[in-house]
DNA sequence: CGCCTCCATGTAATCGATTGCAGTGCGGTT
DNA sequence: AACCGCACTGCAATCGATTACATGGAGGCG
């Protein structure tokens, strides 16, 4: 028993597949006796339209391809979610990849995904300039968004948050705090979201009158174990800053992790910040202070970009106005890492 | 500029699309001068199958399926990964699917993978008697393999972690280490791991003459918040036993972090075990003791018994030999969490 | 020299859904 | 009564790749 055509659904109403077509898209008037009868044709078979041959037809697949640097990093698979329920209240489906954070493997996600002649891509660039060719060139096919980190050298979408002001948040919160020196660990610079956080840290550390010791900056990758590594070797120089600004939540977990290991009390001597409030956050002893992007904000502008990108296309031809550039203010959640931990909370 | 057809390139090879597919595919006598020809014009157009046309025509699509309870466990995306990775090795793409461990969402996608026709499919089901009718209806369809859960009711093949021998290797390193009593943190016997592990805990605890009061098993869902909510109860209630067992590393992060809160120390007073080993189970204070999965194995064992059942269903139409039911050792990655800690590991 | 074989290649059908165009029939208009 | 327009329906082309079958030509053998 193989799944039903539209043909066998036809035989079986007495008319033609060009009708049955009509009937089950709605399209084009169809009386409302043979609308019954092809319907309940339709309903006995079980009839499925077959995406394939629509989409070969078509030439749409009602899916929306999407690249993440690391489908093991928390807040990337929040994203992800929160991409998947916009994108359903548009009957669209998601078609996810993982780059594991290689601008190669990037590559051939993105070319895989125009193969497969999805509607649309979102995609977070993993490398900040090495991912810029394969970007490019896939913009030029499809409509393309980038979503939280960016990559140079494009002219795309991009949705995200502000993360000069995000930093400018956090360096000010520290600072009321009573730090006057601080420390910042992240990842290499080669993407936008280290990079840019780095530098509005910088920006306003200076602003504020905060030394930054050169041999302060620690750039690694986005890991737990990178935090701690950063940690132990920050105060096995001695002279640790007043605070430790992480570039996000998960080597903000090693770094916590490496200070209660060091028996460096936090946020007693040394105040940590993460960011990107990964449920996670929370957990750390202390729990983190973190920057919350929101997710199910930049996820719905995101997909609302592609719409209009499509439309755009499809109307007027290579009318591409200027990029949108679409940049959220996130929140600061101040929690234990930065301010004395409520008495219940001490262990 | 559209995508080059296969008749474009036959235009520019001065040959016809016939011989073009014959020398791409390999398949066929194609004169050598000629291949040269067709490869060039290819190779200039910049010339790429479209996988839907294939696909029409094939009636394969060379993507397999995974639905997966909850993408944001990192159990679960750490198997993806593996999966993927196993697949990418046959040169086959994954399409993955999130349920929400909702039955009736996970239904859906099973649907839908049926109807964009993968070649299989990889699911963890998130009920263990809801998923059934879902399942199998997906099974009598397409080669389908179980992974890590199972439902009951159906007949597919199965790979998995043997639970009951993995909770007697826990229940043994606890009862070594002093414990006389163990309760059990879990969520609702509605799917076959918590089922399963809860059935080896309590066969063990009996074996060992453990004591396993009633009230000291709490079953809500797999998240660190339950862990929680299970652990305040289980202490409000007095009388704590020597250990609690968990069904997974999120729940036990949970008790942890809750027994740190109360002031219980772990594993002096309480000893405490997870499940999975996710990433994040080392970083929790004091470092969990847990089940290790093989995952890359689990993952591979899959991929195989889908090649097999695909096979299978090429030549002999119907002669589904008995469900293969694999289960492999997991192993138990002792930790803080039930033994005292390395003198550096002390806050 | 004639016939047979086999290799290389082309022709056209096929997968399933959609849709432009054409045809049919009915009701209304002059 | 002849004609027009409209609503409904069917025919057949189309999307792009694959492949069964047909064809043409070259070479071998008697």
């Amino acid at each position: 028993m193989q799944r039903p055509t539209i043909a066998q659904v036809a035989q079986r109403a007495g008319v033609s597949t060009a009708t049955v077509s009509r009937v089950l898209s709605g399209r084009g008037p169809v009386s409302a006796g043979v609308q019954r009868k092809v319907r309940r044709a339709a309903e006995e078979l079980g009839y499925q339209v077959d995406p394939i041959a629509r989409a070969l037809r078509n030439g749409r697949t009602d899916t929306v391809g999407m690249v993440v640097p690391s489908i093991s990093n928390p807040f990337f698979t929040s994203l992800v979610e929160s991409v998947e329920h916009a994108l359903g209240r548009e009957g669209k489906e998601l078609f996810l990849c993982d780059a594991r954070s290689d601008p190669e493997i990037e590559a051939r996600r993105l070319a895989t995904l125009v193969a497969r002649n999805v509607d649309g891509i979102i995609v977070s660039p993993c490398h900040g300039t090495e991912s810029g060719p394969a970007v490019q060139a896939t913009a030029d096919r499809l409509p393309l968004v980038q979503l939280d980190r960016f990559v140079g050298g494009t002219s795309t979408d991009w949705v995200g948050v502000d993360d000069i002001a995000a930093m400018r948040q956090v360096m000010d919160h520290l600072r009321e705090g009573g730090a006057r020196s601080a420390a910042f660990v992240g990842s290499l610079l080669t993407n936008s979201s280290t990079e840019q956080r780095f530098a509005g840290f910088r920006r306003r550390a200076e602003d504020l009158g905060m030394g930054v010791d050169p041999d302060h900056v620690l750039l690694g990758d986005y890991s737990v174990v990178w935090g701690e590594t950063a940690t132990a070797r920050l105060l096995a120089a001695g002279d640790p800053p007043d605070a430790i600004v992480c570039a996000d939540d998960l080597i903000a977990l090693g770094v916590t992790r490496a200070c209660r290991a060091h028996g460096v009390d936090v946020p007693g001597t040394v105040q940590v910040t993460g960011y990107d409030n990964i449920d996670f956050a929370r957990l750390g002893e202390p729990a983190l202070t973190t920057v919350d992007q929101p997710r199910e904000r930049i996820a719905a502008e995101a997909v609302r970009l592609l719409a209009a990108a499509a439309a755009a296309r499809d109307s007027a031809a290579g009318g591409r106005g200027p990029s949108a550039h679409v940049a959220l203010l996130p929140t600061l959640v101040v929690r234990e890492s930065t301010r004395a931990a409520a008495p219940a909370s001490r262990s």
